[in-house]
DNA sequence: TTGAAAGCGCTAACAG
DNA sequence: CTGTTAGCGCTTTCAA
C-alpha cells in the first residue's frame, strides 16, 4: 500500500507535485507530470479516501433513507439512485428505518459523524422537529416524502393529483362506492393521496365510507387480508382505491380465488405501475410515478448542496404523475382526465 | 463541529483522555470520565469518522456488488445484509455492476482506495483472474455466486441440488420432456443449476433438448418472451424449469392469456420462492432459498476477516434449498426428494 | 513551475 | 490514572 510519499521519492519530486498531477492541477510541466504517472503506475498507487476525506472535508458518500428495500416501490427508487450518484461519483450507503423513529435517528448520526456528505430522506418516521437539528451538520433533502413547513430542498410527486385521477376513473366508470386502502399513517404521500381521493368523491357529489377505509396496506399478503374485510362488509363498495400495485395485486388474486369478477365485481386500481400490474388477469389500472427522474433530480440538488456548502432552504420540485388505464377497471380505454 | 481539542479543553483534560473515554478504555477515573462526558455532552460533540478511518485505518463500511437491485432476489438480499451489517455496526454501500465488466471493476477500487473495508460479491461478471489482484487489498467474500479455484471465503447455496430436486418432481409428475430456462450465461450459479437439471434429466432416462432451453431470462417481460418461443416449437415440452420466480410468473400469465392451462398444458416451476408465487392461480411451485441466512452468514464472516487481517483463504460454507409444492406442477402434494 | 511545512481530527506509544 | 508527542495520508498556503 504505497503512499504518495512513495510516488514522490520514486518521481524524485515533492509530495506537492504529486498532489498536483492527482488533482489535475495547472502549473504541473508535462514532463514532470509524465514523471510522476509511471511512478504511480508503477507503484500502483492509488491514493486513500480516508486521508482525502479528513482533509478535505468530504466524503463522496450519500446516504438514502428508506424503509425498506423489498417494497417494489423503494427498490426501483434505489435501484435509480445508485445509478444516479455512480455516474456522478458518489457512493450511495442504504439505510433501512424499518418504519422504527429510533432507527431513524440512528442513522442521522451518519450526517453528524460526517461519515456522509448528505442524507436523502424517502421516508419519514419522526416528526419534523427531531430531523430539523440535523441540518446544522449537512444537507438534508427530501425525496419522495415531503413535510410542508421543513427548510430544506423536496422532491416530490404530485399525490393529491394521483389519488385524484385513480379515483376520478373510477367515479367514469359509473362507480358511486369507493372503497380506500392506502399504507402507513404518518406518511405525508398517503394523506395527500387521501386528499385528491376525497376531493373527487366530493367533485362528484359522493361520500367517504370509513367503514371501506383500510390504512394498513403495504403488500400482497395485506391486499388478500384486506379483500376478506372488505367482502365481510355489509354494505360493500364495487371499487377499491390502493396505494400500491402489490396491494391490488393481492385483493384481486384473492378475490378472483374466491369466485368474485374483476372488475365487474369489484374494479380495483393500483398505484406504481410495477412489473406486476401486467402480470394477473385482468391487468391493472394504475398510477405511474416517475421515480428515476425523480431520484435523479435528487441526486443533482444535493451535490449541489454539497458544493455551495449552503442548505436549509425551501425549494420544491415537483413531478407529475399518470394514470395507466388497464383492465381491472373496466378497460374501457377512456380518455384521461 | 467541535472537535475533540476543544472537548478536551471545555474539561481542562488532555485529548488523550477524552479519546479513552470515547472508547472505552480502562484507566480512565470516574470523576474525570464525568467531566469529559458533560463537556461532550454540552459541545453536543460526535467524532469525526473520516479522522478515525485514517487512524484506525477502517471505515467500518462494506460494500455489496449485486447486478441490479430492482432483481426481487437481490432486494431482498439487499434487505438482509442490511439489517445484518447495521446490526454489527456496518454501513453498507451498495454497487450495482449491471452485468458490466467495466462496472465491477471500477468498483473493486473502492477496496484499493480504503473506502471500504471490505468487498461482498453477490455476482461475478469478470474472470476470477481479473478480480484475483483486489484480494492484497483487503478481504473479498463471495456470497451466493461462487468460483471452484478462488482462494477466499465462499457463502454458497447447493445449486445443484435445487435443480436436480425441482427437476426429479417434475420427473416424478410424469413429465418426459422438460424445458429448460435460466438467466446469464457467465453464472456458475445457473451452470450449477443446469448440472442438477440435467443429472436429473439422466437418473430418469430422459434427455436434454437444447431446443427448449432459454439462457437469457431474467424478469417477467422474458417470461412472456420464453413462452412464446416454446408455443413455436415443433416438438414442445409439457414441462418448464426457470430460474425465476418471475420469469414462471411470466410465463404462466402469458399461457393462460393464450388459453393454455397450468399445469395440464405446461407444468412449471420457478426459482426463489418469491411473493409473486402465491399471487397466481396457480399459485407457484418453487426452490426456496435461505437468503437471509447467507446474508447473515457472509456479513459475520466477513467481519471476522476484516479484524483478523488475513485474508484470501479458501473457506466454503453452504446452505440448503428446499423445494416448495404448490399447484404450477401439478399440486400433488408428493414426498420430497 | 516547484517545494517546505502546517494541519485536517483522531489514537497510541511512551513517559510519568 | 493522565499527558506529551508523533504520526495516519493528503492538500494547500506561502515562499522561492
Amino acid at each position: 500500500m504505497s503512499t504518495i510519499e512513495d510516488v514522490a521519492r520514486l518521481a524524485g519530486l515533492s509530495r506537492t507535485t504529486v498532489s498536483r498531477v492527482i488533482n489535475n492541477h495547472p502549473y504541473v510541466s508535462d514532463s514532470k507530470k509524465k514523471v510522476v504517472l509511471e511512478a504511480m503506475d508503477e507503484l500502483g498507487y492509488v491514493p486513500n479516501s480516508s486521508a482525502r476525506s479528513l482533509r478535505n472535508q468530504k466524503t463522496e458518500i450519500i446516504a438514502v433513507f428508506i424503509p425498506r428495500v423489498l417494497n417494489p416501490f423503494f427498490s426501483q427508487f434505489i435501484e435509480s439512485l445508485e445509478m444516479a450518484s455512480s455516474a456522478r461519483n458518489y457512493q450511495l450507503i442504504v439505510c433501512q428505518t424499518q418504519y422504527s423513529k429510533s432507527k431513524e435517528l440512528t442513522y442521522l448520526n451518519l450526517l453528524k459523524t460526517k461519515q456522509v456528505d448528505g442524507v436523502i430522506l424517502a421516508s419519514l418516521e419522526n416528526d419534523w422537529s427531531k430531523i430539523e437539528p440535523f441540518t446544522d451538520y449537512g444537507p438534508i433533502v427530501l425525496c419522495n416524502e415531503f413535510e410542508e413547513d421543513a427548510s430544506v430542498p423536496m422532491i416530490r410527486l404530485d399525490q393529491t393529483f394521483g389519488g385524484y385521477i385513480a379515483t376520478k376513473h373510477l367515479i367514469e366508470q359509473g362507480h358511486t362506492h369507493i372503497g380506500y386502502c392506502c399504507g402507513g399513517h404518518r406518511s405525508n404521500v398517503a394523506k395527500e393521496r387521501e386528499r385528491g381521493f376525497r376531493q373527487a368523491l366530493m367533485e362528484a357529489g359522493l361520500t367517504f365510507d370509513e367503514n371501506a377505509a383500510f390504512r394498513n396496506a403495504f403488500n400482497i399478503e395485506d391486499g388478500k387480508r384486506v379483500f376478506h374485510e372488505l367482502a365481510a362488509l355489509e354494505n360493500r363498495p364495487s371499487a377499491l382505491f390502493t396505494g400500491a400495485d402489490e396491494v391490488a395485486a393481492g385483493v384481486i388474486s384473492e378475490a378472483k380465488k374466491n369466485g368474485w369478477s374483476i372488475p365487474s365485481d369489484l374494479a380495483v386500481v393500483g398505484f406504481d405501475n410495477q412489473a406486476i400490474t401486467e402480470l394477473l388477469d385482468p391487468m391493472i389500472t394504475t398510477v405511474q410515478q416517475p421515480v428515476c427522474e425523480m431520484a435523479q433530480k435528487a441526486m443533482d440538488i444535493m451535490i449541489e448542496k454539497i458544493n455551495r456548502k449552503s442548505y436549509a432552504a425551501r425549494e420544491v420540485y415537483q413531478f407529475p404523475l399518470k394514470l395507466i388505464i388497464r383492465d381491472s377497471t373496466g378497460g374501457k380505454k377512456l380518455a384521461n382526465v
